[in-house]
RNA sequence: GCUGUUGUAGCUCAGCGGUAGAGCACUUCCUUGGUAAGGAAGAGGUCGGCAGUUCAAUCCUGCUCAACAGCUCCA
């Protein structure tokens, strides 16, 4: 007899070899209808693989992330199945779940695949889900393995098993088809009733763009036909929070084929926003001590070879452009570092000047490739609200926890709860691809690590993702798709002040190394906004909208008053406007209601005698009668509130 | 950059080997109204660009540009 430990505590008493699935069965019919796998020992398994030791076991239904991955990977299986079965010959490369469903990397030879294929597969997956097929797990000897793929013709997966070792080998076979796998699997291919496959596309065999592309095909599956309708919804729902959509409804920019791709337009009520955004920041900054600097959108080809740009990136970035006569080149400034490192070099500098914050919102251009451009997150001429922090080395520490606070400050006020701290250092074993001393880095490391730990940031550590010259700490956010992008950074650097040989006179009058910080809180003014759009789906606070206040008047006979209004809170700074069109109010509602403008103020007959406003709150509705004045106290009262927050710096 | 899909009016889209259509938006007129679309008329497109096939191309073919999805990349 073994013992079994469920996650309440209970310990019972089972035969040796007895299975989840027999355990979940020993509670409950019911719940052994839901078991999908279980973990055993914190190990997830397959819910028929025998138990023959004491264990911990927790038996994982569909609520269960690891029950909705292992769900996700058998449909995968399913998908190969039902492409063996319409596509003889074909082969595959690994096939896993991720986030939200999975994907099944296949070489199809010449054929291509298109959404008629995707429906026809969707079939055939329901046909074979319904033949209830039992998912049969069978330890292989390597031999044996390679044997079967050889025979088949699958080069994929004899490449696969080159990298396992002999003993550690499992096949998986559902129905008529067999898969190296590691598992688990759910039960049975009956549990898979609702089938979408979503995307097709090509993918790299095993990400390396050398390699061939094979043809990736992406799916999600449930258990029930409703669940993947609720998916379906939430999708659409996400696609409305699309900041490229929304960008485009709120007339906030624009892309021009013709000013070429991958450079916004910034309409003026964008860029009434990213000017308020901006000047936000830049006030934060000053009170904490930067000092702001400007410089030119070009610079010399020299200076990008002193700062290890050129030799680093500069194939991959715009061309040089050339003087008439000299043949002199300069880049388009693909980064500020080396502009401020020069205004940091232009005079002496003394520890008492130290440390010394240039801050800049400054416009780069990168060449980024054609693939990769995506509406703002990811442009070719966009503008860093960057700042080079020069300190001496006992300074970074305590440098680099004010800007944490600075970060966490701009992310409270703008209603981010959701991010991530990415500490990025290097790759663990190649470290040619760095410059700076083995010493140095360690240093700098460790600063990182303690000083997100210090600020109870939740981090996650990655090796490899550092930049050349230094580690960094990103803030990492998603998109409405669930993209991952990069706002905020900060960057510890130890090799420009080298190349640009930038000094300091120390108390003791030696000349000393300064260390600089790169950082950025939004990171870039485009990305930040297109990011911040989805987060509140086009709702901007308050603070922050080009437009605070529509003013709609009943019909023509209150314009007036309706304009008399906007010009008594342009006073007291609020944004306004009137709609003076010769619309009905239900029109005019409407109308405002789609362009998301917080406050609706409805005046007519009554209003305009007692010197009131009827006051309508975006998505909200009617909210009743106010004097003008308390009006404007509101509004004033909600920006101020919205801009203090508790955790400023300053 | 790679693979695939798409490109028709300002926007969302339909259409088709015989020189273009809807709704919304826009303009004008009527309507002067009370919390999410009042009515009528009008204007607007060399069907992404360049070649080719054809008696004839928005439609077929090639190239090119752009967008979208994914892969690779991201100072």
């Amino acid at each position: 007899m073994i013992h079994i430990t469920l996650p309440d505590g209970a310990v019972r008493e089972y035969p040796e070899g007895t299975s989840a699935a027999d355990v979940a069965k020993s509670i409950s019919e019911g719940l052994a209808r839901k078991v999908l796998a279980a973990e055993v020992n914190g190990e997830v398994w397959d819910s028929s693989r025998p138990i023959n030791s004491d264990a911990s076991l927790k038996l994982l239904t569909w609520d269960d992330k690891n029950a909705k991955s292992t769900f996700w990977h058998s449909s995968a299986h399913l998908m190969a199945e039902a492409l063996e079965t319409i596509y003889p010959g074909v082969k595959f490369g690994i096939g896993p779940a991720i986030e939200t469903g999975f994907y099944y990397d296949i070489d199809l030879g010449d054929r291509t695949l298109g959404e008629d294929d995707l429906k026809k597969i969707e079939d055939k997956m329901k046909e074979l889900a319904k033949a209830n097929s039992t998912f049969k797990r069978e330890d292989v000897a390597k031999a044996k393995a390679v044997a079967y793929f050889t025979e088949k013709g699958d080069q994929y997966k004899i490449e696969l098993l080159e990298g396992l070792d002999d003993g550690t080998i499992t096949f998986y076979t559902q129905g008529n088809f067999t898969d190296l796998c590691r598992g688990p699997h759910i039960p049975n291919t009956s549990f898979i009733k609702a089938v979408k496959l979503t995307n097709i596309a090509g993918a790299y065999w095993r990400g390396n763009e050398k390699n061939k592309m094979l043809t990736r095909i992406y799916g999600v599956t449930y258990p029930a036909q409703k669940e993947l309708d609720e998916y379906l919804v939430l999708l659409e729902e996400a696609k409305k929070r699309d900041h490229r959509r929304l960008g485009k409804e709120l007339e906030l920019f624009t892309f021009s084929e013709k000013v070429g791709s991958g450079l916004p337009l910034w309409l003026p009520k964008g860029a009434m926003l990213r000017e308020r955004l901006q000047q936000f920041l830049q006030k934060a900054q000053i009170e904490t001590g930067y000092l702001p600097v400007i410089t030119p959108h070009i610079g010399s080809k020299q200076l990008y070879v002193t700062s290890g740009h050129w030799e680093k990136y500069g194939k991959d970035s715009f061309r040089p452009i050339t003087t008439p006569q000299e043949g002199e080149e300069f880049m388009l400034k693909p980064m500020n570092c080396p502009h401020h490192c020069e205004i940091y070099a232009s005079s002496p500098r003394s520890y008492k000047d130290l440390p010394l914050r240039l801050a800049e919102f400054g416009t780069v251009y990168r060449y980024e490739q054609r693939g990769e451009l995506h509406g703002l997150t990811r442009v070719r001429g966009f503008t860093q609200d960057d700042a080079h922090l020069f300190c001496m080395p006992q300074q970074v520490s305590a440098e680099f926890k004010k800007v944490i606070d600075l970060v966490l400050y701009v992310f409270e006020t703008l209603g981010f709860t959701e991010y991530t701290a990415q500490v990025s250092l290097r790759d663990k074993d190649d470290r040619s691809k760095y410059i700076g001393s083995e010493e140095n880095w360690q240093i700098a490391e460790q600063a990182i690590i303690d000083a997100a730990n210090d600020k109870g940031l939740k981090t996650v550590i990655e090796y490899g993702e550092a930049a050349f010259y230094g580690p960094k700490l990103d803030f990492m956010v998603r998109d409405a798709l669930g993209r991952k992008w990069q706002l905020g950074t900060i960057q510890v650097d130890y090799n420009l002040p080298e190349r640009f040989e930038l000094e300091y006179v120390d108390v003791d009058n030696t000349r000393k190394r300064p260390v600089m910080i790169h950082r950025a809180p939004f990171g870039s003014m485009e990305r930040f906004i297109a990011v911040l759009l989805e987060h509140c789906g086009g709702n901007l606070p308050l603070w922050l909208t080009p437009l605070q206040v529509k003013v709609l008047p009943i019909s023509d006979k209150y314009s007036e008053y309706a304009h008399s209004l906007v010009a008594t809170m342009k006073e007291d700074d609020i944004r306004a406007e009137v709609d003076d069109r010769s619309e009905k109010i239900g029109r005019k509602i409407r109308d405002t209601e789609l362009m998301k403008t917080p406050y609706m103020l409805i005046v007519g007959e009554k209003e305009m005698a007692d010197n009131t406003v009827a006051v309508r709150k975006h998505g909200e509705g009617d909210k009743g009668t106010f004097s003008v004045n308390d009006f404007i106290t509101e509004i004033r009262n909600t920006v101020k509130e919205q801009i203090k927050g508790k955790n400023r710096p300053y």
